[in-house]
Parts: structure tokens; C-alpha cells; sequence
RNA sequence: GGGAGCUUAGCUCAGCUGGUUCAGAGCAUCUGCCUUACAAGCAGAGGGUCGACGGUUCGACUCCGUCAGCUCCCA
């Protein structure tokens, strides 16, 4: 068989992720003979490209359910899409921008009809990406956060939780997007040091020429206002105690209030109190009972309660108060004054707090059983730390808006008749006839305009992709909850993380997932976050295209530190190059490999040794390759691989059994090399999908698929093999440093003389140490060799002689640089050693091994002087 | 303002319950090799007083405190 010069990945991914698919292997049955290993996908919006952040997360759920359905589990992963409610309406907004339309123009259902051509035509994009990435989820099984059984769950639940109390309606300071129209979550709202002017203001006392000063930054609300606040034991304000004050321009009169809250050395001292658009204020005002006064409208220009200035826009009702203040001598002074200021993350404009009737959910009941899962290791954190933060937030929990002003979305099941009464019910027959239940007669009742927040459908998912919620206790639903592992990014541990928990125990009795793995930020090589709005997240279909999405996978699982942030270098690219390197590598090894397929002979194997100590070393990688999995440390678990299939199989074992020239290569030997080369194959499937199919195919040729195959277990490695591995290594590392160093040419043939003490040491593995180091001949010998290069390995002097052992210069410098430092090395073990208070206080074995590095340093230390004796 | 995290070779990071034959890996750098799988390679090498200052200890990169710088989350 011809094999290409490279790997051909175009080619190989698309053969294999074909026949993947057609043979079924991504798909999976309840199988009660089998374990599931559920991984439910975090969903990504509709409206989603693959960036890098889905990259790294997705290559890490295919790594784990590849790995998980090679052990024996029945691998599900189900894939999916959130319909967004606030990104896809953006988008439907500006499709029909670009058409000449105005969403005022439209109703709801028209608005709806253009979404939904929209979401089929455009949404689930990125599903198709995440199949360029080799990604191995059972795609029978995608689900859409607004498919009608989902979206009649998301109802269900809101009734329920309305009718048991959790849900109401709530007149509540919110962040307001003016632009958008609607509330938004706290964390939706993107905080950002903001240069502003602090303003300093007369609040003239009523009926006098005194004056309180009132530092804000917000000029524009002070019609809003209904108090200044001052601190009780400020002695400047103390005679103001229960006076009015007007506010400037209106006259309008408020009382003089004091609290605690104010800090004294702030601004002037004096605080404006004005409950309608400040949270703080709007605290203050409840606990005082402050009049509320709004002043503005929903689109954030002024109302006819501001009396001046009505009808302009806040910002520029700032600049003209501004102006009015100042030629009414009302300004004292202002000043430079940086402070944070909230955004909308969608919009980016300023956030305004503002009342609104809103619908709630009261979370401190769901909340318990979700925080004491996660404190008591029910579901387990990885990294732990998030356990801390995770705590912190669900101690401080406060109640969740999740009605949104817009139409792409659940719409509240909640109907009003003309007098404001509420029914909440599934469906509008449902409403009427609870109506009728409950006022004694029938009435036009008016559905809620409003949509349901994203996350308050996506907190479903765990339960709602096995139908849990629509048909709870069905046999999916029983076979694959809980699901075992979600990996997520941790900006999203409050959104999402936490609230499927609480839906998993409000509705399953259990948890959603046992473990949950947080993965870094993706960042640039600036340290920038990666993200759309900056636009540094570099094209991956471009590179999965140009580096093939193996070299994408382990570029990003490389870089990537468990549970740090991950800086991908788009630039240089410069792990993408080392993944197809290591593709290429692999590849050689592969042509190596299979041009020995014609110099078999059924033979005594001269490389016994090496095949031994490669199926030890092979049982050993593979327990290093479970203690990493178990504890999520899959980048390491990946550079594990590559130094196991790069250093130990290409550059050792493979050079250790490669047959010369002219010679065959016994059949054992071939075959456990072939052995070996699948058995690394396999170990690495998970990381690299493709090219390792492809080479699992070439060396043999078989039925079955790599993707399927079983991983044997691992037995215990024989240390003793091991050692005499590493032993062997340190000797060519050795004896080819000193042939350097002494400036012997490659091609030159050495003697090597080896102590003859040691000589069952060596003897195993002499053919193969002879060829590496390029030596005519080995001779065991029971005295230093005069005229020779001296090289110490462990306790083992050996001794090489060359043509011209030339410059011995060298040699010299490295053995008195060696004694250097062990005879320093030496001194302060001995130093230890009679330290009485060392030897009382620690613990026996730590003396002990202090006592074998004093004998071992000593027998080293006479090696080096025994041989420079040599040398001269 | 509250909370969390980070600070170890040029870069990205490992280093568990404190004990110098462990200060390590990858990438980058340097030297020598176009050796019949691979120059996308091979064989070697150099490079860090583990952010600063204190403390605990016989002994600290590893524990505690203070400070500095950076990042994130929340008010």
C-alpha cells in the first residue's frame, strides 16, 4: 500500500466523520446491560458562529464521550440549540432593517412568522461547525429551546411555580435598556469604570439663604428626587435635622432625612435621595417611605413628572439641566470623578434603573437543596475553588426577573382581564375556564405581552432534552438522568450552572449532573478576552480547513490548563503548527512502520528488550492517562500522549527495534509493534479523532472502526523493566553528549569498554545500546582504560575509545563541573545529617533517604575523581 | 466597597499532604547533523536566587501574614 507523503486530513475527515455517522456509532439507546455517560451539550444560541470559546468547550465534551464509549459506556451526548431571546430578535430586527421593515410595523405573530424563517434558515449554523470539529454527539437527539414540547414544558413549569407560590409579580427596581425597551438581568448589564463630572448643587433650606451642597453625578434626576440624606453625626448638617430643602430649578420642597448609609467624607457629605432611578435609593427610600417620583419614559426621555425639560433624552436633558443650573448660580463646583457605570450587554447603552412591574421568582426555597449539593460533593466542582464562589452567590441570592419585553421567546401564560386581575394557566382554554372557576363569569381576557427570560427555558435543559418535564418518569428520562458531566465556561455558573441545578431537584428530586467542569477564558495574545464585539476570535472553520481539525483539537487542549484561562496565540498559530507537526509525526512513524511489512522473518527478536520495556511503559502511560481523567486534567493528560508517542515510541522504540540497513525484522517484534502503534492510537482517539482512525485503518487492515474500540485495562508496569528503560536512555544520552563533546563525527565508530561488575545490567539491552551509540564493538573490563573518554551514568563508569579522543578538555570541565556540584550537594546533606534538631524532629524514612543520597554522592563523588585520575 | 484567583526559565504552564541527586515540561533560543519514516526532522546544550518583605519550622517554591502588580465575579 502507497501512503501519502502527509496525512491528507480534508480527505480523511470527511470519510470518517461519514462513516461514523452511517455505522451509528454517535448514536445511543437506553441499554440497561450498560452504563450511560451522559454529557448534555451547553447550548449554544441559535444565532452562534464557533468561536473559540465553543471550540474548547466542545472538543473537551467529545474527548470525554469518545473516551467514555471506548471504556465500555454507552456514550450519549446530546447536542442542541437555546433560541436566545435577545440576540435572535437583534438579529430578526436587522434582517428585517435590511428589508425596509420596521418591527413597529409588524405584529406579533407577523414578527414571529419572520423569526422563525429566520431561525430555519440562518440557526444551527454552528451544529454543523461542531461537526467539523469531529464532534461525536447523537445528533437524532438535537434539541431547540423552543421546539413545542420544550416550549409547552417551559410553560408547565411556570405554572407550577406560579401556583405553588415561587412566582409573582413584583413592582421592582430593574435595569432598564432604553434602547431595547426592555429589563435586563444584573447579568446581563456590563459594568465599566466611566469618566463622569460630579456636580456639586444648592439645595437652598426652605425659607432661608442657607444652603445644603449635594454632590451627584446625574444631574437630570434631581425632579425626581424626594429627600437629601445626610449622615446623623455629620456636624456640619446637624442643624438641618427635619427641615426642607428645595430642589433647584423646581422649588419643589423635601425633607432633610438622615442614615447611616452616607459616608461623610464623599462628595459634599449630602446625598439626594431619588428612589425611582437609583437601586441604592430606591432602598433607602423604602426603608424611610419616600414618595417615588419617575420622570422618565420607557424610551428614557423625560415624562411631564420631571416638569422641565420634558420630551428630551436623558443625556441631553444632562447638558441642558446642566446649563439652567449654572446660569442660576446653582453649581458650586464640579469635579472629575471616575466611577463604574452599567451597560447593557446588548445594546451597550447606558442602563437605567428604573421600576417596572416585572415577574419573579423567589429563589431562596430552590436555592437550598442546589447549595447543599454542591457543598457536600453531591455534585462535584472542577476546579474545587468555584465551590467558594458558588457559595458566596447562592448565600446572597435574590430574587430572578425573567420576564423580558420582547416577542421571540416563551410568552408569559398569564392573562388579565380588564380590571387587572391575573390568571395564570398552560393555555389560553385553560385561562378561561379558571376564570370562570374563580370570578363566577366569562371575560375577554388579554395574554401578557411578555416573553420569558432565556435562562428560565435553558434551566430545563438537563431534565427537557429526555422530555422530563413534558413527560416525566418516561424510560429515557429514567435511564439518562442525571446526566454525569457538564463542562461549561464559569462566567455562566449563576446564569445557568445553578439554576439547572435547582430545577433538577425541584423536578427530579436529583441533581442534574454529577460533575461539573469549568473550562478557562479564552484569551488572545494580549490577554484579551476572546469575543464577538472585539472581533480577535480567529475563523475556525478557516483553520480546522487549513490545519485539519485534529491539529485544531490539540492546539486548543494544549494551551489549556485545567480550569485556567487559555491564551491562544492566533498570530503565530504556533500550537495549531505543533499539533500538525505531531500529525506528521505520526505519520512518518506510520510509513517507518509499514516498510518493515516486507522484511519480516520469523526470527529470534534482538529487541526483546525493547518491546518489554515499551509494553511496561504502555501500562504505565495508561494509568498516568486515568489518574489525569479523574481528576480533569485533560491538557496534561494530552501532553502525556504527545511525549509518550513523540519521545518514548518514535524516538526510543522505535529507533531501538528499527532494523539496519540490509537486515529483516523478526515477526514478533513487527507484530507487537503494530500492537503498540494501536494501542497509542487508541489512547490518543479521543484528542485526535481523525488521523488516528485513519492510521488505526492503514496498519492493518479490519472491519472494525477505532472510534468503537474497547480500551483493554491496564495492568501493572514492572518497575524493574522501567528502570532499566530509563537506565539505557541515560546511557545513549550520555555516551552520545561525551562523542560530541569530544568532537568524534557522527559516523565514526567507537569502543565502548562497560565494568565488567555490571555486566548483568547491561547485557540485556547491549545490542541495542551498541547501535545507538554508534559503537564497533562493547567490552566488559574490570579497570579504567587508558587513553579513553570517561562517562559516569548512575553508578556505572564507562569508558569510550574513539580515533581521536582529541579534546579530553571538555570531557575534563563537565566531570570537575559534576564534582562541583555534588561535593556541594554532598555538604549540605552532610550538614543535615548533624543537625541534631533534624534528627529529632524528622520523621525515620526522611532520614534515611538523606542517609542513601550521602552513600550515593560519596560512590559518585570517587567515580569523578577516580576517572579524572584517568584523564591525566 | 465585597469576594475569588493569579504572580515559577524569553513565552505558556506543571510542581499533591513543607525535606536540593525535581526547581520540571512544551514552545522559543543556541550548537552539530540534509543519518535510507519524518529538516514539519534527528542528536545535544544553555537558561529561573520560584513577585517583594516578614513570620512559623531543624528545613519553605510549597504553610501564615503584609505589600505590590494583574485578572475575574458581584455590589
Amino acid at each position: 500500500m502507497e501512503l501519502s507523503k502527509n496525512f491528507p486530513h480534508h480527505e480523511a475527515e470527511q470519510k470518517w466523520y461519514q462513516r461514523w455517522v452511517e455505522k451509528g456509532y454517535f448514536r445511543s439507546r437506553p441499554d440497561k446491560n450498560r452504563d450511560p455517560f451522559t454529557i448534555v451539550i451547553p447550548p449554544p444560541n441559535v444565532t452562534g458562529v464557533l468561536h473559540m470559546g465553543h471550540c474548547l468547550n466542545n472538543t473537551i465534551q467529545d474527548i470525554l464521550i469518545r473516551r467514555a464509549r471506548m471504556q465500555g459506556k454507552n456514550a450519549c451526548w446530546v447536542p442542541g440549540t437555546d433560541h436566545a431571546s435577545i440576540a435572535t430578535e437583534a438579529k430578526v430586527v436587522q434582517m428585517l432593517g435590511e428589508r425596509g421593515i420596521a418591527k413597529s410595523s409588524l405584529s406579533r405573530e407577523e414578527f414571529l412568522k419572520y423569526a422563525w424563517e429566520w431561525k430555519d434558515k440562518y440557526g444551527g449554523i454552528i451544529l454543523h461547525q461542531l461537526k467539523k470539529l469531529g464532534c461525536s454527539a447523537d445528533w437524532d437527539r438535537t434539541t431547540f429551546t423552543m421546539d413545542p414540547d420544550y416550549y409547552r414544558a417551559v410553560i408547565k413549569v411556570f405554572v407550577d411555580l406560579y401556583h405553588k407560590g415561587y412566582i409573582y409579580r413584583g413592582r421592582r427596581m430593574i435595569h432598564w435598556d432604553v434602547k431595547a425597551k426592555t429589563a435586563l438581568s444584573d447579568e446581563e448589564v456590563i459594568r465599566k469604570p466611566t469618566q463622569q463630572k460630579l456636580y456639586y448643587l444648592k439645595y437652598y433650606v426652605e425659607g432661608s439663604e442657607e444652603f445644603i451642597p449635594v454632590a451627584t453625578v446625574r444631574p437630570e434626576t434631581i425632579m425626581g428626587d424626594t429627600a437629601v440624606c445626610v449622615h446623623p453625626d455629620d456636624e456640619r448638617y446637624k442643624k438641618f435635622h427635619g427641615k426642607r430643602v428645595l430642589i433647584p430649578l423646581i422649588q419643589r420642597p423635601v425633607p432633610v432625612i438622615t442614615d447611616e448609609y452616607v459616608t461623610m467624607d464623599f462628595g459634599s457629605g449630602a446625598l439626594k435621595i431619588t428612589p425611582a432611578h437609583d437601586m441604592n435609593d430606591y432602598l433607602l427610600g423604602e426603608k424611610h417611605g419616600l414618595e417615588i417620583i419617575d420622570i422618565f419614559n420607557d424610551d428614557g426621555t423625560l415624562n411631564e413628572k420631571a416638569v422641565i425639560f420634558v420630551g428630551e433624552e436623558r443625556m441631553q436633558a444632562r447638558k441642558k439641566i446642566i446649563k439652567a443650573l449654572e446660569e442660576n448660580n446653582y453649581i458650586i463646583k464640579s469635579e472629575d470623578y471616575t466611577s463604574e457605570v452599567g451597560y447593557s450587554e446588548r445594546t451597550h447603552e447606558v442602563v437605567e434603573p428604573r421600576l417596572s412591574v416585572q415577574w419573579w421568582v423567589r429563589m431562596k426555597k430552590l436555592a437550598e437543596p442546589a447549595l447543599n449539593a454542591v457543598m457536600n460533593d453531591e455534585i462535584r466542582f472542577y476546579p474545587s475553588r468555584y465551590k467558594n464562589l458558588y457559595r458566596h452567590w447562592m448565600e446572597n441570592l435574590r430574587d430572578w426577573c425573567i420576564s423580558r419585553q420582547l416577542w421571540w421567546g416563551h410568552r408569559i401564560p398569564a392573562w388579565y382581564d380588564d380590571a387587572g386581575n391575573i390568571i395564570v394557566a398552560e393555555d389560553e382554554t385553560k385561562a378561561a375556564a379558571l376564570y370562570e372557576k374563580q370570578h363566577g363569569k366569562k371575560a375577554t381576557l388579554r395574554q401578557d405581552e411578555d416573553c420569558l427570560d432565556t435562562w428560565f427555558s435553558s434551566w430545563l435543559w438537563p431534565l427537557e432534552v429526555f422530555k422530563g418535564i413534558s413527560r416525566p418518569g418516561n424510560d429515557e428520562f429514567r435511564y439518562y438522568y442525571p446526566t454525569q458531566t457538564l463542562v461549561t465556561a464559569p462566567e455562566i455558573i449563576f446564569f445557568w450552572v445553578a439554576r439547572m441545578i435547582m430545577a433538577g431537584y425541584e423536578y427530579a428530586g436529583n441533581k442534574p449532573f454529577g460533575e461539573v467542569y469549568f473550562t478557562g477564558i479564552v484569551r488572545d495574545e494580549q490577554g484579551r478576552k476572546m469575543s464577538k464585539q472585539l472581533g480577535n476570535s480567529p475563523d475556525l472553520l478557516a483553520l480546522i480547513d487549513r490545519y485539519g481539525a485534529d491539529a485544531v483539537r490539540f492546539g486548543i487542549m494544549i494551551a489549556s490548563p485545567a480550569g485556567n484561562d487559555l491564551l491562544f496565540d492566533v498570530k503565530e498559530e504556533s500550537t495549531l503548527k505543533q499539533g500538525s507537526f505531531f500529525i506528521n509525526k505520526m505519520w512518518n512513524a506510520l510509513k517507518l512502520v509499514k516498510s518493515w511489512e516486507q522484511r519480516l522473518e520469523e526470527k529470534d527478536d534482538a529487541s526483546s528488550f525493547a518491546v518489554a520495556w515499551f509494553h511496561n511503559r504502555l501500562h504505565e502511560a495508561k494509568a498516568v492517562q486515568e489518574q489525569f481523567f479523574a481528576e480533569y486534567k485533560i491538557s496534561e493528560a494530552l501532553k502525556s500522549l504527545y511525549s509518550l508517542i513523540w519521545d518514548e515510541f518514535c524516538s526510543w522504540y522505535l529507533e531501538w527495534v528499527k532494523p539496519a540497513a540490509n537486515e529483516t525484522i523478526s515477526g514478533s517484534c513487527y507484530r507487537s509493534t503494530i500492537y503498540f502503534f494501536e494501542e497509542l492510537m487508541a489512547l490518543l482517539h479521543p484528542f485526535m479523532p481523525f488521523v488516528t482512525e485513519e492510521i488505526y485503518h492503514k496498519l492493518k487492515s479490519r472491519e472494525d472502526d477505532l472510534i468503537g474500540k474497547q480500551m483493554s485495562a491496564h495492568e501493572p508496569a514492572d518497575a524493574a523493566v522501567l528502570r532499566q528503560g530509563e537506565l539505557l536512555k541515560e546511557l545513549i544520552t550520555s555516551i552520545r553528549d561525551a562523542r560530541n563533546k569530544a568532537k568524534i563525527k557522527p559516523g565514526e565508530y567507537i569502543k565502548l569498554y562497560l565494568p565488567e561488575a555490571d555486566q548483568p545490567v547491561f547485557v540485556s539491552f547491549e545490542k541495542i545500546l551498541k547501535r545507538q551509540v554508534n559503537a564497533e564493538v562493547i567490552q566488559y573490563v574490570s579497570h579504567p582504560v587508558p587513553n579513553t573518554l570517561t562517562v559516569i551514568v548512575q553508578k556505572h563508569k564507562c569508558y569510550i575509545e574513539a580515533q581521536h579522543t582529541g579534546a579530553g578538555e571538555e570531557q575534563r570541565k563537565k566531570l570537575e563541573k559534576d564534582l562541583e556540584y555534588l561535593r556541594g550537594f554532598l555538604a549540605s546533606v552532610e550538614k543535615k545529617l548533624s543537625n541534631e534538631r533534624f534528627l529529632q524532629n524528622a520523621r525515620p524514612e526522611i532520614i534515611e533517604t538523606e542517609k542513601k543520597k550521602k552513600a550515593d554522592a560519596e560512590a559518585k563523588i570517587k567515580a569523578i575523581e577516580e576517572s579524572l585520575q584517568n584523564l591525566k
